[in-house]
DNA sequence: GCTTGCCTTGACGTGCGCGTCAAGGTTTAG
DNA sequence: CTAAACCTTGACGCGCACGTCAAGGCAAGC
């Protein structure tokens, strides 16, 4: 199939796709026209990568992932790479878990005219 | 005060003071060299603006609670519009923990060996 | 032949809150 | 007189995952 029916397909943009190839987490064949030809099985590292995002992951993190799948793995997550990922991904879920419920309570006290309450600590804030 | 002091005083730099004051949040007298010159107010005022930053709202988000500091009043917060904002964020801040728990059990799960579990869906990802 | 709808590469735009030069003017200390 | 340490405006950079043109090639139907 060409790229167009791969976006489809997997619910993305041709943009999209072109974007991972040129980040090597996608590599296709080319017809004698140029055109890119890709199969069953990029639609599968596709959908991967899609729903590793989805759980707040990088590009960059579901590089692992791809190799697992790469490497012959019936899934992407059952490499000691991808793992980790997932681990590292989990403690910075439960850190952010835990400064937003300080920004919760912090919220509630001012809208509850509360005055004088805690300013949570800049830190990271970032949730992803 | 000149603007170093300033910054040095609220734990900021220059760039973020005049960058605040280009969005039109903060204002500042100049002296006949076109140095900038502040008061304990402008103090205040920065310093209300980086306590909100600190909990995850957005500059533009501050706009409300600086307009209530100008207009006289003791705490930025004791205004409606400011209010309003508390509440919008308190909103996001929860949806936002409903959806990192589900990205926990997530990877929980993955991490178990449990397969074939739900992927939460995209949707916004934002925790801010 | 002409239009339509695919495809190609390349390059710049987006949001947000500044950081980081660049090129210069001002004030103070020595 | 000079150097240091302030200040000014302006413009570009960053991260990240693409969106959005631009300019053109290729294939198929009328």
């Amino acid at each position: 199939m060409r790229i167009g029916e791969l976006a489809k397909r997997a619910g993305t943009t041709t943009r999209a796709l072109r974007f991972y190839e040129s980040q090597g987490l996608l590599d296709a064949q080319r017809t004698s026209n140029g055109y890119r030809e890709y199969d069953e099985h990029d639609l599968r590292l596709v959908k991967e990568i899609q729903s590793l995002q989805a759980v707040g992951l990088s590009l960059e993190d579901t590089r692992p992932f791809v190799a697992c799948l790469r490497a012959g793995h019936e899934s992407g997550d059952s490499c000691p790479d991808s793992r980790e990922v997932y681990r590292r991904k989990l403690a910075e879920v439960d850190a952010c878990l835990e400064r937003l419920n300080t920004v919760r309570e912090f919220l509630l006290a001012r809208l509850a005219f509360q005055d004088p309450c805690l300013v949570p600590e800049p830190k990271e804030f970032l949730c992803s």
